[in-house]
DNA sequence: GGCGGCCGATACCGCGCGGGTATCGTTGCG
DNA sequence: CGCAACGATACCCGCGCGGTATCGGCCGCC
């Protein structure tokens, strides 16, 4: 008798229905009636009357309604009280300044749903650390991309886009549908400054040595492209600022979106958040 | 949060010290410490102080500790209530007579262990029906052996049994230490009478039609084998009975030991037997 | 009275989680 | 300085849970 099949028997209890319970559970109806079954055959105890014209509780069901209320009210009230006596609580998330497409809007809302009473302070670095101070105790946990120097850290992937050139619109191939690397291998690429993480700086010039304008933003990198006719490589799937195109490059392996956070970590939040994450992104 | 978990916490409070919680829960070391640390995660805080010195409670840790106590003595109480609000229950169990070697003894302690409050009652029936008097109502849930018509029944093999032929101590077949069917071809073989299940008749009669005696029970083959070297089969396993011996036979299919019940049954009492049951038998 | 629709049950499948064993890292002590 | 104790980690496996597809039985309706 566990508190999920509690949850299980209340909601079939209240709808009298296990399709309609089913749906407020947000899961399909065999799992639903057969965990009832398992539970009445636990409790050994018929718990409803089915037929087809309705469902209906026994009196073993009846008391099992309420009690289970009981329960699972008094659970809620528990965990309240757990959250309190842990005193006041805060973590901060590093993310990329400029990096709003990450989905941390929903992130941020699901999690706050979650433990409304944390105080969830946001670190925007900039480019030249892509774990966002997390190394420097600046931040708990990084929302960030991938590649870096992962020693001592713990990754959790949450998505992973296709890369593309950022070019100028008027670029001759602007057009193109499709580039390889070799396309653009005699231009000049903006560079990120001295001491970045060397598989970051590699990971973004297409895994060669470039020259070009060292940036530190996302905004310098726009600009390099804008005025200098620098390329760049952008995660694709949002819509590129006015006078920019960004056309996929087939040999750029996908940017990794993670969640990162220093290994061993005994911030129990810190686990929280990278599972909220997770779910919220789907992996 | 699940009351699992919160067991699993309990124990870990009260002996704080890892290692003796999961031997108390009858479980190893890592799969509590992983569990703990989940509950942590979900509830965020921290609940325990890990040291090689020792373990301690933190302030939520407390908090929880005696909110899980509560929690669960409330859901045994819950459990007790339902069970009482379902009124008086019985359940009949069929078994075959004289077949106390099956293991029945341990599993009516742990059954009645289970569900105190229901009232067991077991019949025993001759050899003429394998299923105890399940089709006539007789009995809810039968402890059996196969093979039989299982039309309209559930089944579920519990275990199975090499089978060996009886045979009087001083029959020149008894020394050998395996048996063919060949062997035995021109015996005569214990009958069942008229009416009897044919694939339970013709599976102790291995696969043939065969003449002789007609027997009922258990007792009455012993004696057809002592007074008239009739043969017949026998799962192996316990001490034949003085003056006979159990020759394992090569080309007997094993004796599938089985719970039966009707299928669809709605008692859950019938569900929760036959749960005992498997667990019993390790099956 | 036969047929279609509704509803719970059943069958079957794939994956994630909860359990296991083996091993590690740290800490305190002889 | 080595060893023992203890919790954490890594890895593997089998079961349980949740999914889809389908069945069966009981209604109402024409």
């Amino acid at each position: 008798m566990e508190l999920r099949t509690l949850r299980y028997f209340v909601a079939v209890g209240e709808e009298l229905h296990f399709g309609r319970a089913a749906a407020r559970l947000h899961m399909s109806q065999p799992p639903l009636s057969r965990a009832i079954r398992q539970l009445e055959s636990e409790l050994g105890a018929v718990l409803l009357n089915r037929s087809a014209t309705g469902t209906t509780l026994t009196a073993a069901g009846e008391t099992l309604l309420t009690e289970a209320r009981e329960l699972l009210d008094r659970a809620e009230r528990a965990r309240a009280r757990v959250t309190a006596a842990a005193g006041p609580a805060s973590l901060t998330v590093g993310i990329l300044a400029d990096s709003s497409d990450l989905g941390v809007n929903r992130l941020a809302a699901a999690y706050r749903q979650r433990f409304p009473e944390v105080e969830v302070r946001v670190r925007e670095t900039d480019l030249t650390d892509p774990t966002c101070g997390l190394r420097a105790g600046l931040v708990d946990v990084a929302l960030t991309r991938g590649p870096f120097e992962e020693t001592a850290l713990a990754v959790r992937e949450l998505r992973a886009d296709p890369v593309g050139a950022v070019l100028r619109a008027d670029d001759p191939l602007a057009g193109r549908a499709r580039l390889r690397l070799a396309d653009l291998a005699e231009r000049r690429w903006f560079q990120f400054p001295e001491g970045t993480d060397p598989r970051w700086q590699a990971y973004w010039n297409g895994g060669e040595r470039r020259q070009g304008p060292v940036v530190r933003a996302v905004q310098e990198c726009r600009h390099a492209v804008l005025w200098n006719g620098t390329v760049g490589m952008a995660p694709l799937g949002h819509e590129p600022p006015a006078g920019l195109a960004v056309v996929p490059v087939a040999d750029m392996p996908p940017s990794r979106v993670v969640a990162v956070w220093n290994a061993g970590d005994p911030n129990p939040l810190v686990r929280s958040f990278v599972r909220t994450a997770a779910a919220v992104y789907g992996a």
